[in-house]
DNA sequence: GTCTATACATTGATAGAC
DNA sequence: GTCTATCAATGTATAGAC
């Protein structure tokens, strides 16, 4: 096979694909889909529109690509994590800090983030895309966390451990002090640790008397009704 | 005084003006900042470009004016459920159903948020606006849980559950049947039971035993099922 | 205070040269 | 495959009528 020291055509060409992926991500999350141009977006990928309209459609299909593909990267990053999550109970404080990092340096994926949901909640059939991209990690995480379960629902549970987790990474985006990063670990213990409890007798909705003690009581069943 | 059966000339200024912020914060919500039209908005609120820019010294200045009225209302929010909060247990329920009527229904104001973080996130005095703004529902909070937090800092507490139920939020706006309103309340309770944990003791970085009581067992009477 | 009409800039997208 | 030149459409903001 041609061993490349340049690149080939069809390398050069990905290669444009990708610095356009790129800088659209940039700069989408940046100024939002409708603010983003697309010269600026070229002229960042270093290109001008001529090759911008040579590889997508157009601004919408370019941002739908990168939603797509983005999907698929953000779910290997989950499974990278579950990986090393497996192995002890200390991954937690390695977890906090990875997601500290991403909070602190990956800026523009969860900004993307955010705006494809924004952009997804007007478009019924994007919207529903955009779930079956969560669901993946969704699952992968409750897998992960179904020893550790107890009676509880993992997929509950996992929904719980990623809502607290990017609740956090949220928060940390606008007050980094306010978010300490091994803040990350401790909630997590936090919520794995209440997982223990009884979920039976620990009454699911305990009307207790008013009393705001400092440990946590009742032990009462109620059924569940709303 | 006057008994205005109609309006007065500053109440019918006050409701214009307001329309345009009630008008200026779905189609923002919507499309975006950049991808709002100023006369999209007028046009919402019933009037015209005219009236936006006798209120308004342009469209940043509306967006801003959006963003510090919102934060107000905000507070408001958290602190009429925090009033509950106090009375009983039984809140977490209450709680967990409104949040997800938010989650349901005001999705304008969650979705706003979201674009007043993306715009501020490359215009650092308004991120620190924003954080200033987020600083005061989370003591509220704070407040209202340190009884329960046994040697956790409450701050800290506060930031955890705030963030879990932001993060539960936003996941079932994307996919309402993968956050039941259910779960709201009862992670909650998960991760309010795990303050009651060894914080003292067993230090925050407990190296808990490679398996806890991990009883995969499911079976139980009252577990989550509808 | 609000509306109508308009000036001026910017955008998304296309066509043809290389 | 990429660039340059260009067009039609749209958007912000202003000026003057009422």
């Amino acid at each position: 096979m041609s061993v490349p020291l340049r690149l080939s055509r069809g390398q050069a060409k990905a290669r444009t694909r990708n610095r356009l992926l790129a800088a659209a991500a940039e700069v989408i999350a940046e100024q939002g889909f409708a603010g983003a141009s697309v010269d600026e977006i070229a002229s960042r990928a270093g290109h001008t529109v001529g090759a911008l309209y040579s590889h997508f459609a157009g601004k919408d299909e370019l941002f739908l690509t990168l939603f797509d593909e983005h999907a698929a990267h953000r779910l290997d990053s989950v499974e990278e994590i579950a990986s090393q999550w497996e192995e002890d109970q200390t991954v937690f404080a390695a977890l906090g800090e990875y997601l500290a990092e991403i909070a602190d340096r990956h800026t523009v994926w969860s900004t993307l983030e955010m705006e494809f949901l924004r952009y997804a909640l007007t478009r019924p059939e994007l919207l529903d895309r955009l779930a079956a991209h969560w669901r993946a990690p969704r699952t992968a995480v409750a897998r992960l966390v179904a020893p550790h379960c107890a009676a509880h629902d993992p997929v509950a549970v996992s929904t719980a451990i990623i809502g607290l987790l990017e609740g956090l990474v949220t928060q940390r985006r606008v007050d980094r002090a306010a978010v300490p990063s091994e803040l990350f670990a401790e909630a997590l213990r936090w919520l794995t640790a209440g997982l223990a409890h009884p979920p039976g007798p620990a009454a699911a909705n305990p009307p207790q008397p008013p009393r705001p003690a400092c440990r946590e009581a009742g032990r009462k069943h109620a059924g569940r009704s709303s």
